[in-house]
DNA sequence: GCGACAG
DNA sequence: ATCTTGTCGC
């Protein structure tokens, strides 16, 4: 798949101002409501999906891992896209990248997204839905790189965070039970109206008793995909770990792929 | 000045 | 993100 905004694709060599103003403009053009091509209840209902007439929608998951020079830095990224269809793993493909930038908190998209647009370069499938390791909307100026990498793609995107970038959860996150969404609101580091509901705290997994307990994912939209709709694909994918599969899947191949190189 | 900060 | 064995608990 191919860049549809290819005036929008983040490029590491601009000041740290522009790359905001950029995000401004990718977060103005992005569209935090469901504008999918397919139903999204048959991710996570089989027999919605059979019976469809449809083939079942195809979710890539994006990840990745890093490689270092012989002075020890990270110099290049490995981005790893994993596309599933129906539950199967339909295709696999990755990149290596040079990494321009160092990792700055809200301006990943910059150092991570040309890898990331190099490898889904290399699918031969074209995704109804791409999920990806980091924030969406949850973001200072309202684009992570899922926003961002929708955006430039014009595909539905999805982002899967592990910790929470910035906003306010609704409620206590601390040892939710399976299955529950706390809202994220914006508050006054993020660039809109405070309160806005950004994205949600989904409990994918949870220990069924004692004295441990697994912190909640944080999903919110990329583009074309509306908050609810992000937590209940979230929620659809994980069905044996607490990532999403095809997130699962691509960060394990990131590392596997990485692995093939040295050695 | 202080604190917060995806991967 | 990454460096990494054993270990606690069901």
């Amino acid at each position: 798949m191919n860049a549809s905004r290819p005036d929008l694709v983040p490029d590491a060599s601009l000041e740290r101002d522009d790359m905001e103003a950029l995000q401004r403009e990718i977060a103005a053009a992005a569209a935090f409501e469901d504008d999918l091509e397919f139903d999204p209840a048959v991710l996570g209902d089989p027999l919605a999906a059979s019976s469809s007439a449809d083939d079942p929608p195809i979710v890539a998951g994006v990840d990745q891992s890093f490689l270092t020079n012989d002075a020890g830095d990270q110099d290049r990224a490995l981005s790893a896209v994993v596309a599933m269809q129906g539950g199967e793993v339909i295709e696999r493909v990755h990149a290596v990248t040079p990494l321009e930038i160092p990792y700055i908190p809200g301006l990943l998209s910059f150092r991570e997204g040309a890898p990331i647009l190099d490898a889904l370069e290399e699918l031969s499938v074209d995704p109804d839905l791409c999920l990806f390791d980091g924030s969406g909307r949850i973001h200072f100026r309202q684009a992570g790189i899922a926003t961002h990498m929708g955006v430039v793609l014009d595909v539905p995107s999805i982002g899967v965070a592990k910790s929470l970038l910035c906003g306010s959860p609704r409620e206590d996150v601390e040892n939710l039970p399976e299955g529950r969404r706390v809202g994220i609101e914006a508050n006054s580091r993020v660039d809109v109206a405070d309160g806005t509901l950004l994205g949600y705290a989904v409990q994918t997994r949870q220990y069924d008793s004692p004295n441990r307990y697994i912190n909640p994912l944080y999903v919110s939209p990329g583009h074309r995909v509306g908050p609810e709709t992000a937590a209940d694909v979230a929620l659809a994918l994980s069905t044996s770990y607490k990532l999403p599969e095809p997130v699962r899947l691509a960060d394990s191949y990131a590392d596997e792929a990485k692995r093939g190189l040295g050695e």
